[in-house]
DNA sequence: GAAATAAAGTTAAGCGCTTTACTTACTATT
DNA sequence: AATAGTAAGTAAAGCGCTTAACTTTATTTC
């Protein structure tokens, strides 16, 4: 049977309390005393149980991360750097993924409740206003990972968006392209943010995006393809395409080299997020890097904080994207390229 | 404040005995009793702690899932698979990316124990043997899942690497390739073992695989890349290939690309794992797939199954992989291809 | 209608820990 | 040597729940 506080107490000849005080480094131990309960402890193999702590009012040290789907890449990586902080700080993570739905997402809502989580990171749209109410007047400490929801007063950790698109805009320009497009997934706030800051750079620039280059694709293999072809089949192609998910412009380079036009030689491409697609295309495609670590990193701490001063604001911030360059776009003003 | 039993119990009129049975369907309640209670617990959106049931010897409802990293697309998809049917058993997971190091392992191992998970699966190789020994003494039911490992008692569920490579052989053999080589992870068991069957298919045939043609590889972008080139600068070139991951399949493809050999005119490449990137790729990657949801679908009620009765012997399962045909091997027995 | 049986509830102990309030044993101060 | 002050340790209550053992109430049986 798996040792209590009882069994090293009484091996010890000791009191529990003086064992806890011992295992949680509080109160007055003297040396002596701290050797042996150690050494008893090592003996026994002694563990102690954080149910128990937890149930004292003590942290759970665990965190609930609702993800949409844990298997697509960029929530991997996201959920993976979530977790190398949190471990940093001693707290377990548990995974949902809510694969949109609203069920999914009440019912893990609730399961992380029962589990008295000590917080928790949700990186997927909310879907259930009410269910995050409940969390608030529950006190439990919540923050909006890469998802900006004005109604709630949580802590809000996200990329810039509209920055993001700015600057893929602002990088076609440079390279000389006029001629622009967009594939965004205009059915997620974050893409419409992206298509936002892409007309922006080209209309400081006196272009316009006009509407049958703005095309809708949610960022499915499938359905990319199929914005890749209404793309392809345009009377006027563009010379420069920003997708706004990197899987989106995969998709779209190889539909191109299918019809036979070549990336970056006809059409240049940008993608968004830097994932393990953008590093795998060939050619290499110059994407939007969210950045994931620093968005992680604030998100464990930020939370961290705010269980440990739960009245605290809600603060918003809000991280710059970055601009990875590969080979997937063309320099128009250099005619050797 | 969260509502407690006590809570319940007042406001209902009964004692906390009666609230506990109406929660979890025990002992004898009249209809009437049940429903009072019930609606008390509607309205003060009492939730019971599963910290202080688990405390009385209930179980935790908690699993936890070592990974050896949650960014790799594949086990991010059996963390995917792993999760469903968890939560469909009402069990919590609790990630764990032990990224190949025996300190994390441990780390986590020792993290699992204290937060008394009821059981775990095991997708990591073995660091350390001794701290397995630990979850056996402890009776903390584990199972290794795609990765097999002798020593250890617990249950296994797998995929069955040997057949995989030998189906990956015989397709290729069936396309009327002879000249064969092999990118292998030959640092991992499961790698080895994808060789050993491709070898087997091979011999069927009288056919050796010479060493020149096996090489290894880590299956991680500038790893494959080398040893894509080191396959493509071969004075003979084979006309298929076999990757034992997707991502060497992958990079293998764009390799060959950039020295204007086609795949598959000039040469054909098979891959194993059917993660995304096979699907994603130009031309679409034929590859083996393993039986994700099945194996974890096995894997969890296995485990289940090893919690109710923890004296049950480890058994070893071994699914069949499939073939997945997509675009990437030419039939050369077929001259108008 | 009394005794036996079944149904519906309750009491109280216990799960493994933390923590407050308390006791005991020293050390320092005058 | 008496007093105060500090250091080291303990006793016991309580966290929110389950459950065995018990009591009370209702139902059946002859």
């Amino acid at each position: 049977m798996k040792p209590t506080i009882y069994d090293v107490a009484k091996k010890a000849g000791v009191s529990i309390a003086t064992v806890s005080k011992v295992v949680n480094n509080t109160g007055n131990i003297s040396d002596r005393t701290r050797k042996k309960v150690m050494k008893v402890m090592q003996e026994l193999e002694y563990q102690p149980s954080s149910l128990a702590a937890a149930l004292t009012g003590k942290r759970t040290f665990t965190i609930g991360v609702l993800v949409p789907d844990i298997a697509n890449p960029f929530f991997a990586e996201v959920a993976r750097a979530l977790e190398n902080y949190a471990r940093e700080t001693g707290y377990a993570m548990i995974l949902c993924s809510t694969d949109y739905q609203r069920k999914r997402e009440q019912d893990y809502l609730e399961l992380l409740m029962k589990k008295q989580v000590d917080g928790i990171i949700i990186a997927t749209e909310p879907k259930d206003l009410s269910a995050f109410r409940k969390l608030q007047s529950r006190h439990i400490p919540f923050l909006m990972f890469s998802i900006d929801h004005l109604a709630l007063p949580s802590h809000v950790v996200t990329t810039d968006d509209i920055r993001g698109g700015y600057l893929a805009g602002r990088y076609l320009l440079d390279k000389g392209h006029r001629r622009l497009a967009i594939i965004a997934e205009l059915s997620r706030p974050s893409g419409r943010l992206r298509l936002e800051g892409f007309k922006q750079a080209l209309s400081d620039q006196g272009i316009e995006l006009e509407s049958p280059f703005i095309i809708d694709a949610i960022s499915k293999v499938e359905d990319a393809k199929l914005a890749s072809q209404k793309l392809l089949h345009l009377p006027e192609k563009p010379t420069g395409v920003f997708a706004t998910t990197d899987l989106i412009a995969v998709v779209f380079m190889n539909e191109a080299r299918k019809l036979h036009v070549q990336v970056p030689g006809d059409i240049s491409v940008i993608g968004f997020d830097n994932t393990i697609h953008a590093e795998i295309a060939d050619p290499g495609l110059t994407t939007i890097a969210q950045p994931i670590d620093d968005l992680a990193r604030y998100a464990v701490y930020k939370l961290l904080e705010s269980i440990e001063k739960p009245e605290m604001p809600g603060h918003r911030i809000m991280l710059a994207p970055a601009l990875v360059e590969r080979q997937s776009v063309k320099d128009l003003k250099d005619q050797y390229s």
